[in-house]
DNA sequence: GGGCACATGTAAGCTGTTACATGATTAA
DNA sequence: TTAATCATGTAACAGCTTACATGTGCCC
């Protein structure tokens, strides 16, 4: 853990090219966003410590009050010593399982709206991902890293059909055990 | 957010059967664990203040030293209110995806190390969860908690092979592009 | 001149993890 | 008898979110 995760992603998102401290926070919502977050009060102190202990340098600024940053040498080592760290699963915590797993408490009704709400979301993730796709096969500044960039778009496409297909078949086995256990009272009136 | 997640869970899993604290420590991370997870930190607290609220009472020592809990009529009240709020994503942080996305930093050779860990990992879990497919089949005890429980098991199915299927797909694409970057300094030598 | 996007930070407060402290019971 | 498991808690700290404070430049 430790804030090594904010660190890998900042030192990281230099690495494609240097920018503000506002342009990480951007292009870190925007660009890593489908598998990472960062929570934007932890950008500019993590770059302020970047900068102390010379990862990083700020250069001049493009406006006044602005000062664009960019990886030092010892900074873009620091990064591949973070990123050769193991894989640091976070614990997970899926709301939706844990609604359904007490979906008995819940009712089936309300299971079934929450199954085809992530239906939706999943639905509208497979499509962004094969935007991006498309978007990077049309540029050429970024060729070198093109390749990985593509890695994580795909994980995204198989994990978000798969949570299409799960809600299909979860849907339709909800229409089944639904009635007997939700409205028992007033079958057949 | 707020401890509503802690609140939850210990309400969810008091509702199926009453427990000591101890047991719920141990049920959380073995039957919920594949979705959920709570800092063992938390619960006797969370179990504390559910009593003051009269949510919970605290029922005889099954043996000195210890207390079972048993969901009251308003925590039965209380958890189906908080399963029907509604479901806070947690902000994404998948320390594999940030490597792969940095891999042209990380080198292609690592990557593939990754994702073929990644690939063990979700066989490893594909099989758990056929095993507990197989043990809730026999088990009597939670009939009608049981479909519900399916659903989550059958997520967690989906989710595997989804990661199984991506990481085959992956590391034949590092195959191809891991020569060209990584080592193009020693080609035929 | 008004609003929006760019830009940099700080502080309070909440959440969650970890380690510790303590003791009873049971099985080898 | 000693190790493991059951059992209940607390305290310190690390990490993250949110809201706030402040100011510039550009476009309509």
């Amino acid at each position: 853990m430790r804030k090594n995760q904010t660190e890998t992603a900042v030192l990281g998102a230099l690495s494609v090219e240097p920018m503000t401290g506002y342009a990480l926070r951007v292009t870190i919502r925007d660009v890593l966003g489908h598998f990472w977050s960062e929570s934007f009060g932890q950008i500019y102190p993590a770059l302020a410590e970047l900068e102390r202990r010379g990862r990083v340098k700020r250069r001049g600024s493009s406006r006044p009050g602005s000062s664009t940053f960019a990886l030092t040498g010892s900074g873009r080592a620091r990064l591949k010593e973070l990123l050769a760290q193991p894989v640091h699963a976070s614990p997970p915590r899926n709301g939706l399982m844990l609604r359904l797993f007490f979906g008995r408490q819940l009712g089936a009704e309300a299971c079934r709206s929450l199954v085809l709400e992530a239906r939706h979301d999943a639905a509208r993730r497979l499509k962004k991902y094969e935007a991006i796709r498309e978007e990077l096969e049309l540029d050429d500044d970024h060729a070198k890293d093109r390749p990985f960039w593509l890695l994580t778009v795909s994980a995204g496409e198989h994990t978000a059909r798969a949570a299409i297909t799960w809600a299909d078949e979860t849907i339709a086995a909800l229409d089944e055990i639904g009635p007997s256990i939700d409205a028992p009272k007033q079958r057949r009136r």
